[in-house]
Parts: C-alpha cells; structure tokens; sequence
DNA sequence: TTGTACGCGTTATCAG
DNA sequence: CTGATAACGCGTACAA
C-alpha cells in the first residue's frame, strides 16, 4: 500500500515523469523513452525495467495535456450529432468510438440539439481542444450561408492541421460517407409499386433538410416514371423526427386523401405516423401500409414490422472515423453507403 | 480575407497568445487577461479591445492543452456507459451533454460495450486526460473483486484532485443517482396484483446484476406478501438486453407454465419477450400481458403500448453530472431516482 | 493597470 | 544508449 502523498485536504499530488525518473535514478529523457517507445526503442533493458517499476510504484499517470503540448498533436477525435438520444446518431456513435478506440484515440462528443448554429460553436470548441479530427453527423440543410460558414469553419479547422469528415451530402469541402438516399427510395418506390401499390403518400420532412428532400425526390421520381405519381398534395412536409411524423400523420389524414400506403423519409417518423393512424382508429396494416428509411434497431419490435431501407450505420460510424483518420493529403473523398430494401409486415401488398 | 500563413503542405501554423500580443502591441499577460477575465477584470479597455480585435484578426484559437496545464486543471467531463447504441444510455447521455455543456465542459465518451474490464481503462485514459470528473453509467455487478478494483481506481482518480459519480448502485464509493429499482418494481407488482392479475413470470437478467436483481426482487417480494408468490421456475435468468428477453422468453414458453403476465426487468427486454411470443403464435396482449421497465422513448410507438416504470432517464443524466461537479468535499450524496407506474395496454388486466 | 519571468509535464534535439 | 536542455502555449505571482 503506497503511503498518500501530498496533504489530506483537496488535490493529491500527481506523480510526474521525473518523480519516476528520480525514483528509477535515471534522466527524465530516460524515462521518457522507456515509457513510450516513440522514437527509436533505444534504452538498455535493465533501465527500462527499473522505470516501469517505479511508474508502477508511484502509480504514475503520463498527462496528456502535456504530451499534446510537446508532441503538438492530440489523441482526441471530435463527435459532433444533433441528437445522441436519436437512434440513428447514436448507433452510428457506437460505430465512431469503435473505431476511435481500435485507433486509440479518445472521442469528444457533442450534441447540439438540432441547433445548426451549435454546430460551429462545436467546430471552435475542438478546435480549442486541438482535436486530431472532427466528424460531424447529419444530413445538411439547404442553407447556402449556414453551409459556407461550416465549410470555412471546417477549412480554418483542416488548415491548422485537424482533419475532418461528415456523414451526409458532401458539400462541405471533406470527405465524408453519402448514404444513397435517392437511388435506395428509388429502390424502395419501385419495391411497393411491384407489390402492387399505387396509391402513394409521403411524410417528407422538412424542405430544406437535404436528407428529407434526396429520399423524398428519389422516392417520388420513380415512381412518376412508373406511371404514379404521388400527387403533390400527398407530400406532406414536416419535422425530421418522430413527432414530426406523427403530427404530419395527423395532416396527411386530414387532407381525405385515398391513400394506399405513407412512406415517411426516417424510421422514427414512420413510426410515430403508424401511432397516429392508429389513434385515429385505422387499423395496421390493413387499412393502410407504412414504409420508412434507416432500420433502426428498435424496428425488429415494432408491430406490424417496418418496411424499410436498411443501412448499416455502425458500420457508416467505422467508415466515417476512416475517412477523418486517412491521410487528409489528396481531395475529399467520398464514400457512398447503399441502402437495401427489406419488405416486411406493414407492406402486405394492396387488398 | 486574411492571407494564409504558412506553408502550402501540411499544418498550417496556429496563432498563439504571443501573436496576438505582439499584433495588438502588448505584453504576453495583457492579452492573456484581456481574453480570459480570469483574474479579476484588470485591463483598460482601449487595450482590451485591441487585443479582442488583434485575436479576431489573427483568428485565434486558445489552446486548451495549455491552458489546462498552465491552470491545473481541465474543462472536461468523462462519460462511460456500457452501449451509447441503447437508447437507456443514450438518452441519459443527453441528460449530461447538455449539462456539462451549460457548466462550459466538454464531455469524452467511452462505450465500454458491456465490458467491466474496459471501464478501468478508461478511468486510466480519463486520468491521463486530467478530466475534471467522470460519471460511470450503468448497473452493477455483484462482484467484489471487480468492485473493489473499481472503488480503488476511482479513489485514485479523486485522490489526484477528479471528481466522480456514478448512475447505479452506490457502492463505489462516490456519489450516484441511484433508481429506486426495488420500490418501483414493487409498486408495479401491486399495481398489476390490482389488476387482477396473479399468475405471474418474470425475466429477470444474469444473476450478478445489482439493477436486475433489485427489480427482480422488489417484483417477487411484493407478490409474495401479497400471497401470489411467483414460483421460482417462472423467473427465468437472462441477459439484460435485448436478445436476452427474446431468448429468456422462448425459455419461458418451452417451460409451459401458465402465466397471465410477464415482468421483464428492463424495457428492451420487454420488446423482445413480445416479440418472441408473436413468434410463437401468441396473440398480444390477451393471451399474455406484459410490463417493463424504464420507459424508453421507443415505447410510444410500440402495440399494445407497454406497462412499464417510467424514470426519467434525462434527469437522470443532469443529475448525474450535478453530483459530479458538486464540491467534492463532503461524504459521497445519494440522489434516490423515484419510478412511476404507467399501466398501459399491455396489461388490460386478467380476463 | 501593465509587464517580466517562471512554471506546468512532456517530447525531441543535440551533445556526450 | 543516455543525459542536459530547449521548446510547446498559457496563466499568474511578482515587480514596476
């Protein structure tokens, strides 16, 4: 039991590298080497051993502050979402510490609650932190200005030395992992239309969310192309959460239309209409189908079970951490995650 | 436009403190005041704004790094739960971004992935960080050893000046919010007793797990006092995730008991016992009712609607990080989280 | 009020 | 292979 150092009140003192230096009698450079390896392994054995033993005596803790300041780098990855409560954000989480962890780094999360503007607070906040990199989650806006300011935002960020990458639309001068929303809604569109449905209604979200609008348009595209359109009064727009697709539920019923199946652009919106054409008493998925986009874990419980586009968002949260690790020296890239469309209960095909 | 500085390749240089001194025409210390009113506001205000001015020129970023070294500590917050992809532990992951960022900290996530061994690595990675405080999220085991080396690690850490506290059983040592998981059971066992209901079930997680345990004896000893004691082979052992309601339930049904209602200590447990008595042709909820606990988000779009205990797993999470940042001095606080009964469809009592 | 100078804990350079 | 020593960027006694 090593004796406490340091007084009883408030903070203990903290070994430091020349207390084990000291404590090993060797130079601190020595002690420096033993404890990691960075440069050339380059210290005799018995000394190496004598200061890992007393590290281990004084129980010391290389501080990494320090480490960042002489080794001008940190071991810190930014994680920047707009919900961690959201289960799409926070299993594509589960993915990024994932791989942050397998490449050794500790990752900084940051939640902004929707809130666009926190997103840049957020950039300058790692920044300040000297995070090695930033990935920032969740579809982009079609705000020509919040857009530039995050791009130069992301610029200033990349210049300084940070690397950096997003998962939604590459508009924003990194790389970054691009679910084919448009190409898997197509997929989906032509999917229900071959099961025999022709009457389409969309909870599209909001119009200036360019997640929303790729699913929506891809969805609709093709299925103009197959001879039925959704009419535009069938496009309901609302909030790119589950309220969102509960309260544009309520509107799309309201609106009287003859509606055969709602594909709403995210699972959590999907299934927030299913409740709200449930509580208007319509009975699933008899009286009318559902379809959503991401496969959120929870769908495997839900009943009816969710048609849906699945896609792998862990995986995407790997993906993502890759390109913000990579060698930020050539262009932007981009990495485009496919969505596969998994028929299940809530799309029986029309009666 | 401010003209690049530096090279082309690589890390562009940073502007520090001195540049933006030597650039506003005053001394390390003055720039250093005007910027962070630390110290008791003690610059004149021409110069005050000349450094401002000089720093927004130069687009300054303070490095964190050494300002933690130079202040002694950190502004940053650890947060370890067992899967940040369950939305129990996500949801009270907002709970703590939000707070520790009103408290201007910024929050390192670790996701153990339900691995005991890992929570002890990132104390030590939290440690090296300096991180003013950490919270440990997540239930207990009933392992003293593993406990033990726990409380040490987390001694050590608040011995060196952190501070900590935990979501779970107070047994570590530091402060927790701890959910009245044995009262809240109970009271959901005399709740569905009142129903009518008196053959009961329940899947009652691994043996060791101190939340399990607790909910799963606060559910027996209330039925027993209420002379409906559920038998010992209708509480059947499984994981505390979601699989493990699936397949502690097809255990269940294998054991051909008959049951009225199934008590599953958590909610994604829940989900998956419905969903594997769907599988086995059960009709929901009258050949079988079913309750919860926690009352996750996702229950609001689930049918039938799920009994359950709601707790407030956002509060949860502020609290948490309230206790966290409190003066460390006193003995450690136990907040006691209380549990609300929510009868809903999965229990329409006996018939 | 302002400036000087030292220290925070480490890494890395450069001699020995 | 090892040991001094100069950075790294900032906060803050201390002196002016």
């Amino acid at each position: 039991m090593t004796p406490s150092r340091g007084g009883a009140a408030g903070h203990g003192r903290v070994a430091t590298l020349s207390d084990v230096a000291r404590e090993a009698g060797v130079s601190l450079a020595t002690a420096s080497r033993a404890i990691n390896g960075s440069t050339n392994r380059s210290v005799r054995e018995d000394l190496r051993e004598r200061v890992l033993a007393a590290a281990a005596r004084l129980d010391y803790s290389p501080n990494a502050n320090a480490q960042a300041m002489a080794r001008g780098r940190t071991a810190t990855l930014g994680l920047i979402v707009h919900d961690i409560a959201d289960p799409f954000f926070s299993t594509i989480a589960a993915g990024v510490t994932e791989a942050a962890d397998a490449a050794g780094l500790a990752v900084t999360l940051a939640n902004t609650e929707h809130d666009p503007e926190r997103e840049l607070g957020f950039i300058q906040t790692l920044q300040n932190l000297r995070a090695r990199s930033i990935i920032l989650v969740g579809g982009r806006q079609d705000d020509d200005e919040g857009n530039r300011r995050l791009r130069d935002a992301l610029a200033a960020y990349q210049e300084r030395g940070g690397s950096a990458a997003m998962v939604g639309q590459p508009i924003l001068g990194v790389s970054a992992v691009h679910v084919d929303n448009r190409g898997a809604a197509a997929e989906l569109a032509r999917a229900l239309h071959g099961l025999g449905y022709r009457r389409f209604a969309v909870l599209g979200g909001p119009a200036n969310h360019l997640t929303a609008r790729e699913r929506r348009e891809g969805f609709c595209e093709a299925l103009a192309e197959l001879g039925s359109p959704v009419p535009d009064e069938a496009v309901v727009p609302c909030a790119f959460v589950r309220d969102g697709g509960y309260d544009g539920m309520k509107e799309l019923l309201a609106r009287g239309l003859d509606v055969e199946v709602v594909f709403a652009v995210n699972d959590v919106m999907a299934l927030g209409a299913m409740t709200a054409a449930r509580d208007a008493g319509l009975d699933l998925p008899r009286d009318l189908a559902f379809a959503g986009f991401d496969d959120i874990t929870a769908l495997r419980d839900v009943t009816p079970t969710l048609t849906t586009v699945a896609i792998d968002m862990v995986d995407i949260g790997r993906q993502a951490t890759a390109l913000a690790l990579g060698e930020g020296g050539g262009e932007p890239q981009v990495v485009i995650a496919s969505g596969d469309v998994v028929l299940r209960e809530s799309t029986p095909g029309p009666r």
